[in-house]
Formats: C-alpha cells, sequence, structure tokens
DNA sequence: GTCTATAAACAGATAGAC
DNA sequence: GTCTATCTGTTTATAGAC
C-alpha cells in the first residue's frame, strides 16, 4: 500500500490530519507535531510512515484525487443524445456543487486541493494529469455532444473552465457570500440555489454554442 | 504614512517583495531573511517599519486594495439607462479580466490577494469590508439597473459572484488552462477570449433575469 | 511499529553600534 | 534609518530504546 509496506491505522490517522490542517492552515503553516498529536501518535511515526513531511503531503493529495474522483464518477457515463448529454452534464454540475460548497465531510478534502491547485509545484501536478485533465476533458466531450461541436474546440474548453470555475468560486469565496447573502451557513437550500444558478448559465451558454 | 512617521524606500521596497513573496509561497512559506534579501536590506528594517512580520502582510494587503481599486473605479459611474448600466458592466468586466487574468505587473498583486481571501484571518476580513464588498454592492447596482430588478435580490448577488467567480478561476487554473488549450501564455489575444465568454455569459444570465 | 530524546538548522524579534 | 550579532524558541528529521 505504500514505500514500505506498512498497513496501519496510524497511516490512515495521518493522512486525515494532514486533509485538515494542510488544507486549513497550509503544508508550511503545519507543523509535524500539530500533525502528530491531531492524530494522536508521534511525530517520529511521520518520516516512518511516508519518509518526510513532504511525503505525506503526496499521500494526501493521492487520498484526495482518489476520493472526489469516485465521488464525481458515479454521475459519468456516455449517452446516446444531445439531450442526454445535457441531463448528464446537469446531473455532474449537481454532484459537483454538493461536493464542492454543499457537504461539510468533503470540505477538508476540498480546501486541501485548492491549495495545491493554486501554488504550483509537483502535487499541483500530479492533480492536474490524474484529476483535472481527464475529468476536464471527459465534461469537454459531453458538453460537445450537447452542442454538436468539436470536444477540441476551444470556446467548449474554456467554456467548462468557466463552468467548473462558477462552482469553486463559491466554495472560495463562501465566508464572503455567507455574509453578502444574510445565510447563516451554505445548507441544502442555499446549495441548491447555487446549482440552480449555475445550471441555468449552463443552460444558456450551450444555447450560445449551438448557434 | 505609518505607526512610527517614517517615509523610505525600504519601506516600499520590502512591500513589494512582501506581495511577491507572500503571494508566490504563502506567508509562512516566506521566511524574514527572505523578504529582506529579496528587498535588498536587512530583517531588523522589517520590525522596524512595520512592527513586526505580520505588519508587513496588513501593509502589503493595504497596498493591494488601493491599487486595485484605483485600477477598477476608473471603470465606474452612474448610469442612466439599462443600455448604459450594462455597457458599464461589460466595461468593467474587461478591466478585471485585463487585470486578473492578462496583466503581468498585477500577478503579484493578484496571488496575494487570493491567497488572503482563501485564508480566513484578520487581513481577509479588512480585504472583504474595504474592497470585496462595496465592488460586489456597486456591482449588483449596475446588474440592478440593467435587468429591472432589486439589488438585494439573491439571484442578482449570486449571478455577480458567478461572474467574478469565473474571472478569477481562470487566474487560479492558469497554469491548467495554458496546457489544456495548448496556450503557450495568457497574452493579449487570449485574454480578449476570455473576456468575450465571461461577457456572453453575463449578458445569457442578465437576460434571464430580465424574463 | 511506536515512542522518547536529541541533533542540526532555521524561525522571528531585538539590542546596540554606527 | 540601517545593519550586525545574537537571543530564544521552534522546525524537521533521526538515532536508538522498547
Amino acid at each position: 500500500m505504500n514505500d514500505s509496506g506498512t498497513n496501519s491505522d496510524t497511516r490512515a490517522g495521518l493522512i486525515e490530519a494532514g486533509l485538515e490542517l494542510f488544507g486549513h492552515k497550509g503544508f508550511d503553516g503545519t507543523s509535524t507535531r500539530e500533525l502528530a498529536a491531531r492524530a494522536g501518535t508521534n511525530v517520529a511515526s511521520i518520516s516512518y510512515h511516508f519518509g518526510s513531511k513532504a511525503g505525506l503531503r503526496e499521500a494526501c493529495a493521492l487520498a484526495v484525487t482518489d476520493r472526489m474522483s469516485r465521488a464525481l464518477d458515479g454521475a459519468l457515463a456516455t449517452p446516446d443524445t444531445e439531450e442526454a448529454a445535457l441531463g448528464l452534464i446537469e446531473k455532474l454540475v449537481r454532484a459537483l456543487v454538493d461536493l464542492i460548497v454543499g457537504s461539510p465531510e468533503a470540505a477538508n478534502m476540498v480546501a486541501f486541493m485548492l491549495r495545491e491547485i493554486t501554488e504550483p509545484g509537483d502535487v499541483a501536478e500530479m492533480v492536474y494529469r490524474s484529476f483535472v485533465e481527464p475529468r476536464h476533458k471527459a465534461l469537454c466531450g459531453l458538453w460537445a455532444m450537447a452542442t454538436g461541436r468539436s470536444p477540441d474546440d476551444a470556446e467548449v474548453k474554456l467554456a467548462v473552465f468557466a463552468l467548473v470555475g462558477q462552482v469553486l468560486y463559491f466554495r472560495i469565496a463562501s465566508p464572503f457570500v455567507i455574509r453578502r447573502l444574510s445565510w447563516g451557513e451554505i445548507g441544502q437550500d442555499e446549495t441548491r440555489q447555487i446549482a440552480d444558478l449555475v445550471i441555468d448559465n449552463l443552460r444558456n451558454s450551450m444555447e450560445r454554442q449551438k448557434k
């Protein structure tokens, strides 16, 4: 399962601690002592299980891409008609909004991944290759099928980025959104409002590209 | 100009170093020694001019909100008609895309502010109150005038967040965008393509809200 | 596998010379 | 105002007992 062939739940605990603390305070802002304390173990176990603090970071990134892929790919399929493609994208967007904006359980994962995306590095490279690119391609494929365009069309690719960007921004700016809209929190109802807006934008954007 | 009444260009140099290094490597990832070296001075000057490393961070945030406000508020005015309001929003969005996505000079500023927004704290609070909220309100006012809705309408507020979110995401994910579109860089032409897309989305979004 | 103790490097802040 | 030297605490990594 890992470099040294070990298999304990100290390992899993450290990954959870990493997701939470790296995501919340950043990699540099988190000390190995905090990580160990949060996981209920000692500093030496980080080196033992992951080689180094950086090794734990990579393991966290791997855990995140795995789980997010599973959460999203459940909504993936290969549709036959334009209508089916549109329906599938909408289903995918709802899953994305639920995961990124509305899921308190996924909050640590999303925060972790957002940080890794923001700062270029080896981990961001891995995230791009194994997660972002394949899913962006899949979305472009669906978009192309729903609009009759080529999946390699620059406008299609940009529109898909803009689509995902809206969703991610609602997570990034969620403290601002909550204050500006006098929301107490972003619960089920608020998540639905956001998803409705994004899907309306999505439909308009597709209609325009069809012409 | 500051706490101790000093006024040197060592001060300005440290702020530039802060924008670049805090923005690129994060606050915790940047040491006072790096900051001093980048500014061509010594560590003690940080305490002298700003009290502490955290003081330099605040000074950087203030510099960013000042400059970004000036860069954007040039495109602000109070229009009389629906058409004028729409035109003004489009002008503002182009200014925003130029600044956030297309301006290499503003890259440090944008990176710095993005980090501060991402991690909640005193600085993010200041950025919200003095920069985000007033400009979001102004945009909602224009949007309301162009659509005939109330500026306090939740759908208006959310649509404006989604609008800004698209733009910011193109900066956040710019390494991904560049790779997926086989762009060498995001230059004038690419910036225009992004602005065109965002403005198309904006028009559709407004048309829908008018109904 | 887990943990304590410690090594070696580095952090931010400051005293005091100029 | 600027800078060197240094204080004090913390960092990651690891050696070695269990």
